[in-house]
DNA sequence: CCATGAACCTGGTCGC
DNA sequence: TGCGACCAGGTTCATG
C-alpha cells in the first residue's frame, strides 16, 4: 500500500497522538510480524518504555523510545493507528499498550508488514538510498547516479537501496510527468529528462503529502480518513483512458513484475 | 551487475 | 451462488 506520501500522512498524524507515551505492554498475534525475532529481547525491556520522537525513514515509521527504537514497516496492507479499543478486529497483528489505556496497534491483512525492535537504526540506514526530501536530492545527484547504472528507469527507482520512499503508483506518475519510458535504461536519459525527473519527483511527492496520500484501496490513516490524491492521478489505474496530455490511450504492461502504466505516444523510449 | 520469478499472505473482483 | 484465475500500494531471496 504506501509509499513515501502515505508514510508520511501516518508519521505526520501519530507524532502528536503518541509522542510522550508510556508503553506497559505489548502482544505478538503473528510471529512473523516480528522482523527482528527477538522477543525475548523485546519482552524484557519494552515495559516503561517512553515514546519521545516519532520519524520516517524512507518507507519505515521510526518510534524513537527514550532508549531503543521500534521500525514499522507497513508493506502493503499495514496500517498502524492509536486507538482504545482492541477487540473484534482480527486484522491487528500486534499492539502495544500505553499507561493511559490507549493502544498502538499494528492492523495488517496480509501479513507482510511488520517491525524491528532495534538498538540503533544501522540495519534500516543500510537499506536505504537517498531521501527525495534530502537536500543532495537535485539534477545533479540523479545525472551522475543515472549514467553509472544500466537498469530500466522503473526497476532502478524501484529500488530503495538506491532513492528511498518511490513506489509502483508514483514511479508512474513521475515518469507520465516527466515523459519518459518506464523501459528507458538510466544511463540513456538525457539532462532534460533528469531534470524532470528531479522536479517532478518532488513536485508531485509534495502534492500528495498535502492530499494525506493516495487511497486505491484500503490506506487509512486516522480513524479511516483515507487520502485525496486519488483524484490527481494521471496515469496510474487508468488502463484504455485517454492520456489527459495527448487524448491517446493509456495502456498497462508488466515492468518488473509490476502492473505499469503508460502512455506511448508521449512518453518514448530514448536510444 | 541486471533481470526474472517465487515467496511471504489475504481478500476482492471478474468470468464462467 | 460457487469456483478458479488473477490482481493488489512491497521487499527479499534464489536462479540464470
Amino acid at each position: 500500500m504506501p509509499e513515501l506520501p502515505e508514510v508520511q500522512t501516518v508519521v505526520n498524524h501519530l507524532l502528536p497522538i503518541i509522542k510522550n507515551k508510556r508503553i506497559v505492554s505489548f502482544k505478538l498475534l503473528w510471529r512473523n510480524t516480528l522482523y527482528s525475532k527477538n522477543i525475548a529481547f523485546l519482552s524484557k525491556t519494552i515495559k516503561n518504555k517512553k515514546i519521545v520522537n516519532v520519524f520516517r525513514i524512507g518507507k519505515y515509521i521510526i518510534i524513537e523510545l527514550d532508549v531503543n527504537y521500534i521500525a514499522f514497516h507497513l508493506r502493503m496492507t499495514g496500517y498502524l493507528y492509536n486507538c482504545t479499543n482492541i477487540k473484534d478486529n482480527k486484522y491487528i497483528r500486534c499492539y502495544f499498550k500505553f499507561s493511559d489505556s490507549s493502544y498502538l496497534a499494528f492492523q495488517d491483512i496480509r501479513k507482510f508488514g511488520g517491525f524491528y525492535y532495534i538498538e540503533n537504526l544501522d540495519i534500516i540506514y543500510k537499506k536505504i538510498g537517498l531521501d527525495p526530501f534530502d537536500s543532495r536530492f537535485n539534477s545533479s545527484w540523479l545525472k551522475k547516479n543515472l549514467k553509472i547504472k544500466k537498469r530500466k528507469i522503473k526497476g532502478l527507482l524501484l529500488d530503495q537501496s538506491f532513492i528511498s520512499g518511490l513506489g509502483n503508483i508514483y514511479i508512474d506518475e513521475i515518469l507520465w510527468a516527466s515523459k519518459i519510458h518506464p523501459n528507458t535504461l538510466s544511463n540513456m536519459l538525457n539532462n532534460k529528462d533528469i531534470s524532470y525527473l528531479s522536479k517532478n519527483t518532488k513536485s508531485i511527492l509534495k502534492k500528495s503529502i498535502n492530499h494525506h496520500g493516495t487511497t486505491i484501496i484500503n490506506f487509512t490513516f486516522d480513524n479511516m480518513k483515507t487520502g485525496s490524491y486519488k483524484n490527481e492521478l494521471m496515469v496510474y489505474g487508468r488502463n484504455n483512458e485517454k492520456c489527459f496530455r495527448c487524448d491517446n490511450i493509456i495502456i498497462k504492461i508488466k515492468v518488473f513484475g509490476r502492473g505499469t502504466y503508460f502512455c506511448k505516444i508521449c512518453q518514448t523510449i530514448r536510444n
